[in-house]
RNA sequence: GCCACUUUAGCUCCUAACAGGUAGAGCAGUGCCAUGGUAAGGCAAAGGUUGCUGGUUCGAGUCCAGCAAGUGGCACCA
C-alpha cells in the first residue's frame, strides 16, 4: 500500500500502482468525469500512470487552465498521427500546447495547403473515433536515438536533452511521439477541435535553419467552448484596426506611396492632432522641454552614438552629398545628445528632460510589416532625461508614472512588464561590464521597490542599456511594446556629455530614453482595436452630427446648434443632405459618432436638442446649454 | 527576408462569372423624383486594360512563369 496525500492535506492509503484517475473515481464518479491528469508530487501525470510510492497528488480538472493544456497537447498529438497517416514521408519537430490551443511543426515533402487541412480534421475525427489508447514508454537514450533514427528533428531534440533526464515516448497505435506528457488517456477525449491555420516555421526559431509547416488549432473539452472560442476569433477580425481603419476612413496604406508608410486621413489625423496636443500638456506638467530636430543627419552622428554599427541593416540606405554621407534617422537620440551639448551644463541644471514629436523610418523587414502596427515610417513623442546618478531612480520611476498616466487616460490595459536585460553571450551589447551591472542593478531595485511586477527578459536589452518595457495585447492576440523606459549610461561618454558638479569638477550624466505611448501610428491602431472604432468623445474625429427633422423648417435651427458647439469648440457636423431621417441616423451610427443630434418644432420652440448616445437606444432631450456643458465635462474628464 | 495562400469597380464579394468563349451584384457616389421624429424611400445612368509583365491558346479574370503588394505565421523588432 502507498500513502496518498490530497491538497486540503487528508491522505489515504492506495494499492501501489494506482492511477489518478482511480483515485478521482474513488473520490466521486462525478471527479472522475472531470479529472484530466494530474500533478504526483509536483510531477505531471497522465490519468492512467501508475503510482508507485507515498505521494501527495493533486488532481487536475477541466475547469484548470493545465487541463486546457494538456488536452491541446494531446490534440497535437492527434494531428500528428493524422498527419503521418496521410503524409508518411512527414518527420516532426515540436507540437507544443500554447496559449489558445496547440500547434505542431512539421516537414514534409508535398506542401500542405490551408485546404488540406479539412482532410487532415476528419483523419483525426477517424483517430477519434478509433479510441485510441495513449500509452507513455520510457526509454533509453540508445532506445530514443534509435527508435527515431529517420526523423533528424527528433534525434537533435533527444541529443539535446540533458543526461538525466528520463526520456518518455507517446504511443497511440501505429504513431509514436517523443514527449514529456502529459496526455489525456485516449484520443477519444478529445472531442471538440478545428485546425485554424497553416505557417512556414524555422527549426527551433533559427532563420538560418530548415523551414517547418506549423499547422495550429484549438481543442475544448465542450462544443460550446469551442464555438465561443471561434466565435471570438470571429470579433477579434471586426476588432482589427485594418479592417476599422478603412472602414473609418483613419489611414491609406497605398502601394504606390510605399510599402509601410501610412498615410493619415482627415478622420485619423484628427485624432492623431488631439493625442499630439493631449501629450505636449502632459510633458509640459511634468517639465519637459519641447524641441525640434531634423529627419536627417550625418552617417557620422549615428557612428558616434554606435548606431551605425549596432543598427545599420534597420536603417534605409545612404544618401552622399557634397562629400558628406547622410541617413534617415531611425530614432532621435543622437541629435538629442547634440542640443544637450550646446550649452555648458551645471548639476543645478539636471535634470533636463527634452521631449519631441519625432519622425522616424526604420527598414523594417517586409515580412515584419502589418498595418499600422509595424510601418516604416512614424512619428512618435520621445524623450531623452539627461539625470545625475543620484537622480536616477526617481526620474525612471516619473517617467513610469507618467506613462501609467497616459495608457489609464487612453483607456488602455497593460498586459505585463518587461525587463529587458543583455545577455552576455551576445555580442551585440556594448561592452563594459561595470556599466551593465550597476544599469541592471538600479532598475531591477526600483521595480522591487515599488512592488512592480515584471518578466525578465535576458538578450531583449538595447545596445546601450536595459529597458522596462510595457506590453500590451492586439486584438489580434499579439504582445506589442507601448511604452519604454530605458538607462543609458553609453551615449553620454560616447558623445562626452558633461555637467560641472558642486565640486568644480566635469562630470557625466547619464541618459534615460523614454517612450510614451509607442508611435502615433501603433497607437492608433490600438485605440481603434481596444474601442472598436467607436472612440470616446474627447478622441472622436466627430464628436457631434446634428441631424434636422425637415430641411425646409429646422435648418436654420440646425445651423445655429452646429454653428454653437463649434463656438465651444466641439467637433460638430451639420448633416443637410437631402435624405431621409432614418437614413442620416443610420450613416451616423455606422461611422460611430459619439452623439446624435436630431432637431425639429420641439427642440426649436424649446431650445433644446434631442440626442443620443453611440451605444445607446435611448434618446435623451436636454436645453442646449446644458447639453453643451454635459459633453465638455466628459471631455475635459477623458470619460471613456 | 523565409514558408504557404490571396489579389475582379472607391468599399464588400469562400453569396458573381458553372469546365478557357470576351466581366456581375450590393453598398457608397452622381442625376431625377419623393421628403417630419431615431439604423437603409424610389427610379435611372455611370463606374473595370480583372495587381503588373510575359507566355500557352483561335480565344485567358480563369492555365503557366516572373515580379509587386497583401494575409497567416516564423525570423526580426533601437
Amino acid at each position: 500500500m502507498i500513502k496518498i496525500t490530497f491538497p486540503d492535506g487528508t491522505s489515504k492509503e492506495y494499492e501501489r500502482g494506482i492511477s489518478i484517475e482511480q483515485i478521482a473515481g474513488d473520490i466521486s464518479s462525478s471527479l472522475k468525469k472531470q479529472s484530466v491528469a494530474g500533478y504526483v508530487n509536483g510531477d505531471l501525470y497522465d490519468l492512467n500512470r501508475p503510482i508507485e510510492e507515498d505521494a501527495s497528488v493533486e488532481i487536475i480538472t477541466r475547469k484548470d487552465q493545465k487541463a486546457f493544456e494538456v488536452l491541446n497537447h494531446s490534440a497535437a498529438h492527434l494531428m500528428a498521427q493524422a498527419v503521418k497517416r496521410l503524409y508518411p514521408d512527414a518527420k516532426f519537430g515540436v507540437g507544443p500546447a500554447i496559449r489558445e490551443g496547440f500547434y505542431y511543426d512539421i516537414d514534409t515533402k508535398e506542401p500542405i495547403r490551408e485546404e488540406d487541412l479539412l482532410k487532415i480534421e476528419n483523419m483525426m475525427r477517424r483517430i477519434v473515433k478509433e479510441q485510441q489508447s495513449m500509452e507513455r514508454k520510457e526509454l533509453s537514450r540508445e532506445e530514443a536515438l534509435a527508435f527515431f533514427n529517420d526523423d533528424p528533428y527528433k534525434t537533435e531534440l533527444i541529443t539535446d536533452l540533458p543526461e538525466d533526464e528520463i526520456i518518455t515516448v507517446y504511443s497511440q497505435n501505429e504513431f509514436t511521439d517523443l514527449c514529456r506528457g502529459g496526455h489525456i488517456g485516449n484520443t477519444k477525449n478529445i472531442k471538440f477541435f478545428k485546425l485554424l491555420s497553416i505557417a512556414g516555421a524555422y527549426w527551433r526559431g533559427d532563420s538560418s535553419r530548415n523551414q517547418l509547416q506549423r499547422i495550429y488549432g484549438t481543442a475544448w473539452f465542450t462544443q460550446e467552448d469551442l464555438e465561443k472560442h471561434l466565435e471570438i476569433l470571429a470579433e477579434r477580425k471586426e476588432r482589427d484596426h485594418r479592417k476599422l481603419g478603412k472602414e473609418l476612413r483613419i489611414f491609406e496604406l497605398s502601394n504606390d506611396a510605399g510599402q509601410g508608410l501610412a498615410l493619415w486621413l482627415p478622420n485619423g489625423y484628427t485624432v492623431r492632432k488631439i493625442l499630439e496636443d493631449y501629450v505636449y500638456k502632459l510633458e509640459k506638467k511634468a517639465g519637459y522641454l519641447h524641441v525640434s530636430t531634423p529627419v536627417l543627419g550625418t552617417k557620422r552622428l549615428y557612428e558616434i552614438s554606435g548606431h551605425w554599427d549596432h543598427y545599420r541593416e534597420n536603417m534605409f540606405p545612404v544618401m552622399e552629398r557634397d562629400g558628406e554621407t547622410f541617413v534617415l534617422r531611425p530614432m532621435s537620440c543622437p541629435h538629442h545628445m547634440i542640443v544637450y551639448k550646446s550649452d555648458l551644463r551645471s548639476y543645478r541644471d539636471l535634470p533636463i528632460r527634452y521631449a519631441e514629436i519625432v519622425t522616424q523610418h526604420r527598414y523594417e523587414a517586409s515580412g515584419a510589416l502589418s498595418g499600422l502596427e509595424r510601418v516604416r515610417a512614424m512619428t512618435l513623442t520621445d524623450a531623452h532625461l539627461f539625470v545625475r546618478k543620484d537622480q536616477i531612480k526617481k526620474e525612471v520611476l516619473d517617467a513610469y508614472n507618467l506613462i501609467l498616466q497616459a495608457i489609464d487616460d487612453l483607456g488602455l490595459e497593460i498586459e505585463y512588464v518587461e525587463l529587458a536585460l543583455r545577455d552576455k553571450a551576445k555580442g551585440k551589447f556594448h561592452d563594459n561590464d561595470e556599466l551593465w551591472d550597476l544599469a541592471e542593478k538600479l532598475m531591477k531595485e526600483l521595480l522591487d521597490e515599488e512592488g512592480i511586477e515584471y518578466t525578465a527578459m535576458t538578450g531583449e536589452a538595447a545596445f546601450y542599456g536595459p529597458k522596462i518595457d510595457i506590453q500590451v495585447r492586439t486584438a489580434m492576440g499579439h504582445v506589442i511594446t507601448m511604452s519604454t523606459v530605458q538607462l543609458d549610461f553609453l551615449l553620454p561618454e560616447r558623445f562626452d556629455l558633461t555637467y560641472i558638479g558642486q565640486d568644480g569638477e566635469k562630470h557625466r550624466p547619464v541618459v534615460i530614453h523614454r517612450g510614451l505611448i509607442s508611435t502615433w501610428e501603433r497607437l492608433m491602431s490600438i485605440l481603434l482595436e481596444q474601442y472598436k472604432g467607436a472612440f470616446p468623445t474627447w478622441l472622436a474625429p466627430t464628436q457631434i452630427r446634428v441631424i434636422p427633422v425637415s430641411l425646409d423648417n429646422h435648418d436654420k435651427y440646425a445651423k445655429k446648434i452646429n454653428d454653437l458647439f463649434i463656438d465651444y469648440d466641439l467637433r460638430s457636423e451639420l448633416d443637410m443632405r437631402e435624405e431621409k431621417l432614418g437614413y442620416k441616423i443610420r450613416a451616423a451610427q455606422t461611422e460611430k459618432i459619439p452623439y446624435q443630434i436630431v432637431v425639429g418644432d420641439d427642440e426649436v420652440n424649446n431650445e433644446t436638442v434631442t440626442y443620443r448616445k453611440y451605444g445607446e437606444k435611448e434618446q435623451v432631450t436636454v436645453p442646449t446649454k446644458e447639453f453643451i456643458h454635459m459633453i465638455q465635462e466628459e471631455i475635459i474628464n477623458k470619460s471613456k
